[in-house]
DNA sequence: CCCCAGTCCTGCGGGC
DNA sequence: TGCCCGCAGGACTGGG
C-alpha cells in the first residue's frame, strides 16, 4: 500500500543513515520466499559493502539510497514492504538488512509482510534506463499541469485508471487517486480524453494537495495495520479520508451523499456521486435549480 | 502503441 | 473449531 506519501515518509525517517557506511548485507532466514533482489544477493553485497551511503531520494514509490560510488540502491516496498531504522513489527518478516557503522543508526532494514517488494542495485547509466522515459513517468509532486495533460489527455481510458498508471506519473496509488479526484471533483470513470483544461488543472492541483497533506499526516495506516514509518509508528492520514475506504458514510464536503465503492480494473474506487457527478453539464443544472 | 487480465505473495475475515 | 475461498493492490508480463 505505500504509495508516494508513505515512501517520501520513509525516507526522511532514515536521514539517519546518510553518511554511513553499510558494512555488511544480510539476507534474513526466514520460512518464506526470500524477496527478489536485482541483478542477485551477491551482486548487492559486492557492490554496497563498504560503500558509504551519500544521500536519499525518493522516486514515485521507491526508496532510493545514493552510495559514493554512484550506484543506487532503489528499495521498493511496493504492497508491504517497509524501511525502517528501528525494531520492525516482528521478526519473522524481516527481509534484508544493512549493518551500518559510522553513523547515528545501527542498520537499515527492509521488511515485508507479503514479500512483494525487490530491492534493486543500479549504475547510473542503469538507474536512468530502469526508472526514467518510458518506463517511469515524473514524480507526481514535479509534474506540471502541462505535463499531465501531454501524457494523459488522449487515453481513453478511465481517469482514475490512468492514474494509477506509473509510465504516466509516479507515486500515485489506489488510496489517493480516489482522494484525489475527490477533491478535483472529477468522476472517477470520466474518460482521459473527453476531460478540458481545466479538469486538468484541478486533477494537478488536487494531486500536489492531497499528497502533501498526506505526507504532512505521515502518511495512511489502514486497518490492517501495515504501514509504518522508519521508527515503526503508525501514520495519521487515515483519520482524513475524503473517501478511500468510507463507503455509505456520508460525505464530509456535501454532507448529503454517501460514498460509493465501483471497481475500475479490478481494484476499488470510492467516490461522492453528488460531488463527482458524470458530467459538468449535469452538476451545473442542479447547481442553477 | 494502447489497454486489459492474469500473476506473484501472505494474512485476514466471512461462510459453512 | 477448522477449512476454504475471496480479497487487498504494488509492478510486471503476455496477448488481443
Amino acid at each position: 500500500m505505500p504509495e508516494l506519501p508513505e515512501v517520501e515518509t520513509m525516507k526522511r525517517g532514515i536521514a539517519a543513515v546518510v553518511g554511513s557506511r553499510i558494512s555488511h548485507v544480510e539476507r534474513c532466514r526466514c520460512r518464506y520466499r526470500p524477496i527478489q533482489i536485482v541483478p542477485s544477493l551477491s551482486a548487492l553485497r559486492r557492490r554496497a559493502e563498504g560503500r558509504t551511503i551519500s544521500g536519499l531520494a525518493r522516486l514515485g514509490k521507491r526508496v532510493v539510497v545514493e552510495l559514493d560510488s554512484g550506484d543506487r540502491l532503489v528499495l521498493e516496498p511496493r504492497m508491504t514492504g517497509l524501511v525502517l531504522v528501528a525494531d520492525p513489527p516482528n521478526r519473522e518478516h524481516l527481509r534484508l538488512r544493512f549493518a551500518l557503522e559510522g553513523g547515528a543508526a545501527p542498520e537499515l532494514l527492509f521488511w515485508d509482510r507479503r514479500g512483494l517488494g525487490s530491492v534493486q542495485i543500479y549504475t547510473p547509466e542503469q538507474f536512468i534506463a530502469r526508472l526514467s522515459g518510458s518506463r517511469l513517468g515524473p514524480d507526481a509532486l514535479a509534474i506540471t499541469p502541462a505535463m499531465l495533460h501531454e501524457r494523459l489527455a488522449r487515453s481513453r481510458r478511465a481517469i482514475k485508471v490512468a492514474l494509477l498508471d506509473q509510465s504516466a506519473v509516479a507515486g500515485i496509488g489506489n488510496l489517493y487517486a480516489s482522494e484525489i479526484l475527490h477533491l478535483a471533483g472529477i468522476h472517477p470513470a470520466c474518460r482521459c480524453d473527453l476531460l478540458r483544461v481545466d479538469d486538468w488543472e484541478r486533477i494537478h492541483a488536487a494531486t500536489i494537495e492531497i499528497l502533501q497533506d498526506a505526507i504532512r499526516h505521515e502518511g495512511s495506516t489502514l486497518s490492517d495495520g501495515t504501514y509504518r514509518n522508519a521508527l515503526n509508528q503508525a501514520g495519521g492520514y487515515q483519520n482524513h479520508h475524503r473517501v478511500y475506504d468510507r463507503e455509505g458514510q456520508v460525505c464530509r464536503q456535501c454532507r448529503v451523499a454517501k460514498i460509493v465503492r465501483i471497481v475500475q480494473a479490478q481494484r476499488s474506487t470510492f467516490f461522492c456521486p453528488a460531488c463527482q457527478p458524470k458530467s459538468r453539464r449535469k452538476s451545473l443544472r442542479r447547481a442553477s435549480r
